[in-house]
RNA sequence: CGCGGGGUAGAGCAGCUUGGUAGCUCGUCAGGCUCAUAAUCUGAAGGUCGUUGGUUCAAAUCCAGCCCCCGCAACCA
């Protein structure tokens, strides 16, 4: 039976510029999506822009641009580095789009329809640079928690009824224990839902742009309403009502920052039951991007620039990069000299070297040209088992989102391989034994083609280079079995990652 | 009693959920190889796992207290 995976990135705040930690969302993403095509599962794959709010329309009377010109600007942006990452996304979604207001608007009818909304007054100190209510006891100093200056205003609001969802919302964590990962934010969750939940104010009638509300137009739509629901009109809502039926929405899994794990985990999800639509399967988070052991800001002048990267090593090599270095889910820390480091001695020197070695080999002494042995030795088949020891564990952590132990046991079966080699030393038998070398050669090649195809999801571009070296037709279908055909015609040799020992690679952005 | 993250070899980290020889990468030192992108391979040195106490036959791992570091204006994954 084919099986299903619907994978989203947040869609992006058009406010500000794209920086490193939409990059590495998208990249995750893309990893991941890849990697289950390769399984075999039918994917889809979607990011996109969030567009509207009080910030938006703010930035764009600032720039003397309509909102919607302001927002086709920066929408652009995100959606023109996509190819610069080699994301494999199926959609691109925008809030903008009509096929997302009417998405919209269909869902607050139906939550109306169930009686989940209401028309109340919201009164309090508000906070407009922040858009947000605060309560007389969470003043600090006269001003708001956020820092900004506060008036006290009462405002006729749409409420959605979240109180009511509190003991569903723990039950379901609890029957679904994988729904938000890591565990460290699920706990948080819970614990914020235990200190208690107050409706949600779902308008607003300070700003205008935005989906405007059913039979109500002084009030848009709230922002978390609006986007949340991004993920209904890419899977096809309103149109394809039944949700439930619909076989991709049975595996949702929502990657986000872990920041906005609370408007998926628990916001959104209440949304969903109240229309009756299964919540997403899991909610995956992860921490933020450190540069050079501080806060990246623009006042330090530290905010490192994910294109420039790719610009001098490839897109490859920021995707591992980002993947290896991060344990998932945790805070971690960019820098050029980590990035230099493991470029050089990972990709270059270890991975691609060992590529190098064994194909410039096969090159000169079998004249390109090599076929399966006849036979193995217990040297032999000890290697292709400790190799197999190894990367049979990649799929299961991949599934745990554990990507730099993915890298890790694929790292350590290029050192297999090196090491395979050392010993059995093809190139003390170029004259007196010319088949065994050829053996060792194929047995290597093999299992690099291997490794190969497990670093296609990170590192795209240079594994299919390298099975079209080998004149291989590259089908990325995952096989633990995987062989190399019986006779193998090397094409032209390519270094697939050059050694770079330039030091003073301009990295930080100029914004 | 604000919230959260963290303290494990020179550096950066994993391990902690499900207690039982402390592991990875880089760096350092010594040696081997020469097919390869001055790449590779072998070996070695280097840690009282922040601290105190508790539970236990056994704790980096569980529990309690304490110390120290980082983040919590905005932007925002």
């Amino acid at each position: 039976m084919k099986k299903y995976i619907f994978i989203t990135t947040p869609i992006y705040y058009v406010n500000a510029k794209p920086h490193i930690g939409h990059a590495y969302t998208t990249i995750v993403c893309d990893v991941y999506a890849r990697f289950c095509k390769m399984m075999g599962y039918n994917v889809k794959f979607s990011t996109g822009t969030d567009e509207h709010g009080k910030k938006v329309e703010q930035s764009a009377i600032n720039n003397g641009q309509t909102p919607q010109q302001f927002a086709d600007e920066i929408s652009t942006l995100f959606k023109d580095l996509l190819p610069i990452l080699n994301i494999s996304n199926d959609d691109f979604i925008r809030t903008t789009e009509s096929r997302h207001t009417k998405t919209v608007k269909y869902f607050w009818k139906k939550l109306l329809d169930a009686g989940y909304i209401y028309l109340g007054q919201y009164e309090g100190w508000y906070d407009i640079r922040n858009e947000a209510y605060f309560s007389e006891n969470e003043l600090i100093d006269g001003k708001s928690p956020l820092g900004g200056e506060v008036t006290y205003m009462t405002e006729p609001c749409y409420f959605f009824k979240l109180s009511v969802f509190r003991d569903k919302l723990l039950k379901y964590y609890e029957e679904h224990p994988d729904f938000i990962f890591p565990i460290s934010r699920k706990n948080e969750i819970i614990s914020f839902i235990k200190q208690g939940l107050s409706d949600l104010a779902i308008s607003r009638t300070t700003f205008s742009w935005g989906i405007s509300v059913p039979n109500d137009p002084k009030h848009v739509v709230y922002v978390w309403l609006d986007a949340l629901t991004n993920y209904l009109t890419v899977n096809g809502y309103p149109e394809n009502e039944d949700q439930n039926e619909d076989p991709y929405w049975q595996n949702v899994v929502h990657f986000v920052g872990k920041e906005i794990v609370r408007f998926h985990a628990l916001y959104w999800v209440a949304f969903l039951m109240a229309v009756g639509i299964k919540p997403p399967k899991q909610v995956v988070s992860h921490g933020w991007w450190l540069s050079e052991g501080q806060k990246m800001s623009k006042s330090l002048g530290n905010v490192q620039d994910p294109y420039k990267y790719c610009k001098v090593f490839g897109s490859d090599a920021l995707r591992y990069y980002m993947l290896r270095e991060l344990s998932f889910g945790a805070d971690g820390n960019f820098s050029k000299e980590s990035f230099i480091k493991r470029y050089n001695s990972v990709l270059a020197d270890s991975y691609g070297n060992l590529c190098n070695r064994v194909l410039t080999f096969i090159q000169k002494y079998c004249d390109g040209v090599i076929s399966r042995p006849e036979t193995l030795t217990n040297d032999d088949t000890a290697f292709y088992t400790s190799v197999l020891e190894e990367i049979n564990l990649c799929p299961q952590l991949m599934h745990e989102y554990s990507f730099s132990k993915y890298l890790e046991k694929l790292e350590h079966s290029i050192t297999l391989a090196n090491q395979y080699l050392d010993i059995q030393k093809p190139w003390t038998l170029k004259v007196s034994n010319k088949n065994r070398m050829k053996a060792i050669l194929y047995t290597c090649l093999e299992n690099i083609y291997k490794i190969t195809k497990l670093l296609y999801p990170v590192m795209p571009i240079a594994s299919e280079k390298f099975i079209r070296i080998l004149n291989i037709e590259p089908e990325f279908k995952y096989n633990q079995n995987e062989k190399l055909p019986n006779n193998i015609t090397l094409g032209k040799i390519k270094i697939l990652f050059p050694k770079i020992n330039n030091d003073d690679i301009d990295v930080y952005t100029t914004v």
